[in-house]
DNA sequence: GGATGCCCTGCCAGCGCTGTCAAAAAAGCA
DNA sequence: TGCTTTTTTGACAGCGCTGGCAGGGCATCC
C-alpha cells in the first residue's frame, strides 16, 4: 500500500532548490493518508538518504551534517513517522519497556508508584509494563523469570512486598535485568534503592506529640513481616527516650496495617477501667480510622479526650472527622526517582565515571490536620 | 555464546532411541545455564526439527504430528524455552499488547479497571500496558495517534471520560486498532461497550428508600459532563414518579463528584430554618462522605435524623461511621470483559460467524450498610 | 496403476530497525 | 598541491520470529 518512487536518482542537485534549504526533499513521493503508518523507509526516499542516516537523526546519534538532519526531520515530520518501538526492540539492545512488579492491595500506593513511573518513562519515550505478581503463589518465580524470558525489559522497579523477596531478586538477576527497589527492608546495597526516613517520620511526628504536651503515649505496630513496621517503632521509641520518657509495653499493641486490626486496637486502649493514653500513634492510616470509629462509637471525643495520628496520608484520612495528622509518603516522587535510576542507566550507562547514586533518601512531609490537639 | 551442534545430520535414526520416544532428542547440545535464553532456533536443533515447526507447536498450530509435537515441547521445556514476543510482534500481525488509555482520578477504580484487563490478558498471555493520559491536553490526540503509530497494540481499553471524547476515538479509529469502551455516554454503537445499568441502579435504590418509609428524599447530582450523571438521576425520577412522588427541585443539588461538593450540598440541605429531606441520595459515595461530615458537624444523626445513600463502594465508604449504603459497580468484571472482547476478537476474528456481543450490561450490587434506617 | 488430495514439514523471504564496517566526502596539514 | 586525518554516509547482515509456499509422504479414489 505503500507508494512507490521512481528508482533512486541522485537528489542532491542541490542548486535549483538551495533557494529553500528546508524543502530540499525529494519529489514525486505520494504523502500519506492520515493513519497510515509510514516506515524508516519511506522518510529515507524522501530525504533522499539511507536509512541508517535515517536512523541516526531519530536516535540523536553525532555526525549528521546539520542540514542533512534538517532535511530527515523535515520528511518524518511530514510522513508522521513514528519509529516502531518493536522493530527498535529487536534490532537494538533496548526495548523501550521498563516493568513494574507489585504485590499491594493499596490501590492509591500502587496508582502512586505508576504515576511516578510513568512521568518519568515519558521523558524518555519509554513504556511501563504493569505486572502485578501473587507473593503467595509457588510459582512467582518461575512466573518472572518466565515473563523476563518473554520480554526484554530495560528495567525492573520493585515495590513491597516483593523487593524483599529472595526468590524475586534472584529471579531478576538470574535474569540480568537492572531493578531498582522501593522502600525495602532486607539487603540494601545488593541493588539501587529509593526510600523515605521512616524511622526520621515517626521521630519527628512523636516530637510533635511530645510538643503538644503529650507524654502517655500508644503506639499501634504494623505487620510484622512489612520492613517499615520496624522503622516506624525504631523512631518512636526514640524520641520517647530522648524526652526521657519511658514507654509502657502495655500501650503498645499489634497490628496489622488493617483497619479491622485498628478496630481490636481501639478496643483494647479503650476498654472499661483501664488506665489509657492521651496520645495513640498508629503505624498506618487504616488503622488510625479504626481506632477513631471505636471512640467514636464510645462517644470518646477526638482530639478533646485523646489525640490520634497516623502515616501515609491515606486517601480516607480528609474524608473522615476529624482529619487525620499523619505522615506523607512522596510516593509518586520515590516512583518517579527509581525509573530515573533505571533509564538515565539505560541511556547513558555511567558514561561520566560518576557512579550514580544507589541508595536515595526522600523527604516526608508532617501533616498536621485536627486529630492531634494539646493534653 | 550459544552452543553449536554438528552440521545437521538427518536426527531421525529412530530405532535406536525409539526405545524411550520421550528422549528422541538430538545429542551433543549442551544444555543452557539458569537465566540464559535461548531460542527458536535451540529448540529445532535440540529437537531436530526446522524453526518452523517449532514455531507451529509453540502457536499451538495444527497440522503437526504429536510425536513431533512432544519432541518439540520437551526440547523446549529443557531450554527454558519462551518465545521472544518483540520478535513475534514485528514478524508477525500480533502485538501480544493491549493499552489502557485513562484520566480519572480515583485510584481505586482505575487499579480494578487494570486487575480485571490484566486478569483477562494473562489468560492468553497477552500484556498490558497503561497509558494514562491528560483529557484536557490540546495535545491528546496527537499524543494517542503518535502512541498507536509507535506501538502496535491488539487493542485499546477506554474509560470515562475519555471514550466519550471525539478526538479519542478519531485518533484511534484512525490507527486501526480495535477498541472497547468502558460505560460510554456518548455514541453507543460506534464500538463494543460494556456496562453496567446505572440508572436501574439508582431506580432500585430508590426503591428502596420508599420501601423504608421515605417520601422526601433529597438528590446530589454528579458531575454535568459526566455520562453517569444523567443515567442515575434518570433513574431516581423514575422510581419517584412510579411511586407517586412528586420530586422538589430545591431538593436536587449540582455537584461535581467531589468530596468538597458534598459539603457544599450539605451545607445547603441542612441550612438553619429549611425543611429537609429524610433522606439524600448522592450521585457517588465522596459527595456522600461530604454531606455525612456536614451533618456530624451540625450534631444530625445519621441514620436516625436523615438516611443517606451513595453510589461507587468507594474503599471509604466501610471507613467512616456509619457505613454507607451504596451501589458497587463490578469494575473489575466490566474491565475483563472488555478485555476479553478484544482478545476474542484478536483470536479468533469472528470465525464462528456469530458476531460477539457488542453491548455487555453486568449487574450491579445493591450494598444496604448502616447509613440508610427507616423513617 | 495413476491421479488426486490431504497431512506434515522445511525453505525462504521478510517484519522495521540497529550495529558494524567500509567507502566517500570533507577537513586539516605540510 | 598531495597527503593524512576526521567526519559523514551507506551497504549489508542480522535481531527472532511468522507467513507463504512448495515438496514429500501417504491414503483414497477411480
Amino acid at each position: 500500500m505503500r507508494s512507490r518512487t521512481d528508482p533512486d536518482t541522485d537528489a542532491r542537485g542541490t542548486l535549483l532548490v538551495d533557494i529553500k534549504a528546508s524543502s530540499e526533499l525529494k519529489p514525486g513521493v505520494n504523502l500519506p493518508a492520515s493513519g497510515t503508518v509510514s516506515t524508516i523507509n519511506d522518510v529515507a526516499r524522501l530525504a533522499g538518504v539511507s536509512i541508517k542516516t535515517v536512523s541516526r537523526v531519530m536516535n540523536n546519534e553525532p555526525n549528521v551534517r546539520a542540514e542533512t538532519r534538517v532535511k530527515v526531520q523535515e520528511a518524518a515530520n511530514l510522513l508522521h513517522y513514528r519509529p516502531n518501538l518493536l522493530a527498535r526492540s529487536l534490532a537494538g539492545a533496548r526495548s523501550f519497556l521498563i516493568g513494574i512488579f507489585y504485590d499491594n492491595p493499596n490501590p492509591s500506593y500502587i496508582n502512586a508508584v505508576q504515576n511516578g513511573a510513568i512521568r518519568r518513562c515519558r521523558e524518555s519515550s519509554y513504556h511501563l509494563l504493569i505486572e502485578p505478581q501473587d507473593a503467595h503463589s509457588p510459582d512467582l518465580e518461575r512466573n518472572i523469570a518466565g515473563l523476563l524470558a518473554t520480554i526484554r525489559l530495560d528495567g525492573v522497579i520493585l515495590t513491597p512486598p516483593l523487593c524483599d523477596m529472595a526468590v524475586v531478586l534472584h529471579a531478576v538477576e538470574a535474569a540480568g535485568v537492572p531493578y531498582v527497589r522501593i522502600s525495602p527492608f532486607l539487603n540494601p546495597g545488593r541493588s539501587p534503592i529509593v526510600r523515605m526516613d521512616e524511622a526520621r517520620a515517626t521521630y519527628e511526628m512523636t516530637q510533635h506529640l511530645i510538643a503538644m504536651g503529650h507524654r502517655d503515649i500508644g503506639f499501634v505496630l504494623g505487620h510484622p513481616e512489612h520492613g517499615g513496621t520496624h522503622l516506624r517503632y525504631q523512631g518512636f521509641t526514640k524520641a520517647l527516650s530522648e524526652a526521657g520518657i519511658t514507654p509502657r509495653p502495655d500501650w503498645v499493641k499489634q497490628g496489622f496495617f488493617s483497619y479491622e486490626s485498628g478496630i481490636e486496637a481501639g478496643k483494647s486502649f479503650f476498654a472499661e477501667g483501664k488506665p489509657r493514653p492521651t496520645a495513640i500513634f498508629s503505624s498506618n492510616d487504616y488503622m488510625a480510622f479504626g481506632i477513631m470509629g471505636v471512640a467514636q462509637q464510645m462517644g470518646i471525643r477526638i482530639p478533646e479526650d485523646i489525640s490520634i495520628c497516623g502515616f501515609d496520608d491515606a486517601p480516607g484520612s480528609i474524608l473522615i472527622w476529624p482529619h487525620v495528622t499523619t505522615i506523607r509518603q512522596p510516593v509518586e516522587d520515590i516512583a518517579y526517582a527509581a525509573a530515573d535510576i533505571l533509564l538515565a542507566k539505560a541511556e547513558v550507562e555511567d558514561a561520566d565515571g560518576t557512579k550514580r547514586d544507589t541508595d536515595r533518601m526522600l523527604p516526608f512531609e508532617l501533616i498536621k490536620r485536627n486529630s492531634v490537639g494539646p493534653v
